[in-house]
DNA sequence: GCTCTAACTTGAACATGTTCAAATTAACTG
DNA sequence: CAGTTAATTTGAACATGTTCAAGTTAGAGC
């Protein structure tokens, strides 16, 4: 059920074609009001090869992601080369997101619930996501990892999905958030962040070990079961 | 926007026969699959006729949401007048709507899906749902109040409101959960709910309370806001 | 250059959510 | 009982996601 890759240079074009044709698209009218006829117009093909390429609408969404993703992984490179402090990387890292993902805040709504049904092959903790959730996931390990925080081992090793979360929790706020500039949402950024290096930083205590190493095994145990 | 209330008896009925016919077939075959037409077969009418009382497919969901909370609400009643500790009150309520929701569970997943787009008139944190969401919030209040557990006060007020978050995240891992009864969701309960229960009883450590408090002020200017 | 095959393209056809103008029903008024 | 009106009911019509069988194209092998 993946996308079929072209095999042909002619094949190679049109599934560009169509695929600008849909972000263009999507961009201007949104998710819902964009109709597969319209995708197929604008990108001067019949409706039928659309289908050819992309097996559904919801599919197309999926390229969306993969979109957005490289705008954002690209966009902080910068950050994370030159700073080392947890929680800049943390906040910059998540100000990048809402940044990239600006552009597209009108359609984000439909698409996101388009991306929660689990019947969905878009799923986010799907199959067919997989390659970016893990994508998504190594750069939150990258945050972590390149930064100067010292961060005990098995808190390290489920941050980085931990944080991959965290961003989906900020992403459906940032739906909501009508404020202009969306500076609601970069707040609650800037205050949630170091929220959580802190946290980082209290887990050690001896209060909370007890606390920490259940909630830890019991997401663990979430991951390795699927 | 909101659902035509029926004027005549003959109204009435119309509306409750549809009303089944689309929790019955919504149980039988899934949302989804569940169509318009299916709907208005069974219940007797014409197409046009469910439209007269429910303004699309989605609304109909919104009643299905009440006949759930509905049936939850009366099975938790003995526990919560008979049970004072707030980690046993919370386990059984958190079950009670696991059991409660089971016949529905493989329908949860597109409902899920089509609710949680904030478009959708049938968003949970939308107006079309805040008299169901006060009713839900209210009973993870009662949940906490009629418990012997000492809750500081500003924990007290955000804590039904959290908690009702943490059930839409518990509703979100039972959607995907395929373990046989589904007994890996249950045991996700008991575990979580203990550590929250846990988790309260450390707010009060000094080392938390600066964290506590801006925890706490966020989500209340989070709520305000909106 | 010819043939063959796989890739690609097409548009008609289908299913389903939704709309709407017209028809029907029931209840009230005089 | 006749007339009036509002509620209800109807089914045809429309838009759009999706499928598919048939047609077209381009490149590989000879």
């Amino acid at each position: 059920m993946a996308i079929a890759a072209p095999k042909t240079r002619r094949g190679e074009t049109s599934r560009a074609v169509i695929l600008g044709a849909a972000l263009d698209l999507f961009q201007e009218r949104g998710y819902e009001a964009t109709t597969m006829r319209a995708i197929a117009d604008r990108a001067g093909v019949s409706l039928g090869s659309s289908y050819h390429y992309f097996p559904s609408k919801e599919h197309l969404v999926l390229e969306f992601y993969r979109h957005t993703h490289d705008l954002h992984a690209e966009a902080i490179k910068p950050l994370l080369a030159r700073e080392h402090d947890l929680a800049a990387r943390l906040r910059g890292t998540m100000r990048a997101v809402i940044v990239t993902c600006e552009p597209f805040h009108a359609v984000a709504g439909s698409i996101f619930s388009t991306v929660a049904n689990p019947a969905s092959p878009l799923n986010p903790f799907g199959a067919a996501a997989k390659p970016l959730r893990d994508e998504v996931v190594a750069l939150y390990g990258e945050v972590v990892s390149g930064s100067d925080a010292r961060v005990p081992a098995d808190v390290a090793e489920m941050l980085p999905l931990t944080l991959w979360l965290y961003q989906m929790g900020i992403l459906y706020f940032w739906i909501f958030d009508k404020s202009p500039g969306r500076l609601r949402t970069l707040e609650v950024i800037d205050e949630t962040t170091e929220l959580i290096v802190r946290l980082i930083g209290l887990a050690n205590l001896p209060v909370l070990r007890g606390s920490r190493r259940r909630v830890l095994s019991l997401m663990k145990s979430i991951v390795d079961r699927d």
